[in-house]
DNA sequence: GTGAACATGTAAGTGGTTACATGATTTG
DNA sequence: CAAATCATGTAACCACTTACATGTTCAC
């Protein structure tokens, strides 16, 4: 139940049409919580059904027309309610840990190009988020807003940071494998 | 599509009956691949009507019965190529991240306990995964199977690790924040 | 023989994915 | 005016979750 939490901190952030919420949920927000248009709209009318936002006035809702959203008091009530309230990790689900646990029983053949392409995903992404570090975050020391978002990132940095080590160091284990080349 | 892969490898590993898959995805493979009973039971059957696994003989097939399988031919052969088939990273899902995004916008109140509750949980996981290292894999070189294995085991080291210190760094942050205590 | 634990399931609901539909606006 | 792009949706499907149902075995 997190995916109107995501639209409604997006929201809070900038009133959005639909579309330009898929655009931040392809950046920004989307980088750990991901979200496809389909779901961003059902979830829009959901959210204003419930009164915790509203399309802005001024805008004729007409299919193929641009309809932005603002949240309302009860809205931000609930995402304060949500951001303090208690929540339990949900399990794990890696697939490519599962791949990797896979192989030590059926081998390992074709799954060292697949670790390669992940690696260099994982350094794309790493370069990204330090791209970002650089632009948006200064030395200097910023306000609490800016803090939290910088520590978010931070995340992101650090988990990125941990991939490209471990996949690194799987593909060196792989070349020390027997039965390798 | 991982959960009939999953359940396949720990067939490989041992057949079993559905109850001793459930506890196994209690610990050991549900550390990366979670899976409740249910949906155990209900994979179990589809895997069987597809001729990937069968039921061992010599046990009655009914209900309050223990029914234990094994993986056919086909099953290994179905494992192995989707174990080296390329397969793109799902995109990233953190609600906690996201609350911490949440927060920047409506408050950090309350949810600093909750920080570090999630700090106690991943710091006792990672105690869980140092005892079963030091228990399974020695500093003799091992296998190719347990190189894999230990390999699979050390990212859930790194991870907990990552978290551990990100979460205490966060909590410092919070410590710094205007407006604390 | 009753209760606890073992063991296998069914059913309903939710959230996410994939494929498709449709109108409006801009650009050549 | 045709094509591309912008913008908002609908529908079907699938995986996972939660709650419930039912039979068996074992310990007391």
């Amino acid at each position: 139940m997190s995916l109107p939490h995501a639209i409604l901190t997006a929201l809070l952030e900038k009133p959005s049409s639909g579309l330009e919420l898929t655009r931040r949920f392809d950046r920004s927000i989307g980088y750990f919580w991901s979200a496809t248009h389909q779901q961003i709209y059902r979830e829009l009318g959901r959210l204003e059904s419930d009164g915790l936002i509203r399309a802005l006035p001024s805008e004729q809702p007409a299919r193929g027309q641009k309809k932005s959203y603002e949240v309302l008091p009860a809205g931000r009530a609930e995402l304060a309610r949500w951001t303090a309230a208690r929540q339990d990790p949900k399990p794990a689900r890696d697939a490519l840990l599962l791949r990797l646990r896979a192989a030590a029983v059926v081998g390992t053949d074709g799954i060292e190009a697949d670790l390669r392409r992940h690696l260099d995903l994982h350094q794309r992404q790493l370069a990204e988020y330090r791209e970002i570090e650089e632009r948006d975050f200064g030395p200097d020391r910023d306000s609490a807003q800016d803090r939290l978002r910088h520590l978010v990132l931070r995340a992101g940095i650090d988990l990125e940071t941990f991939w490209t080590q471990w996949l690194t160091h799987a593909l060196d284990e792989f070349g020390e494998l027997p039965g390798h080349e």
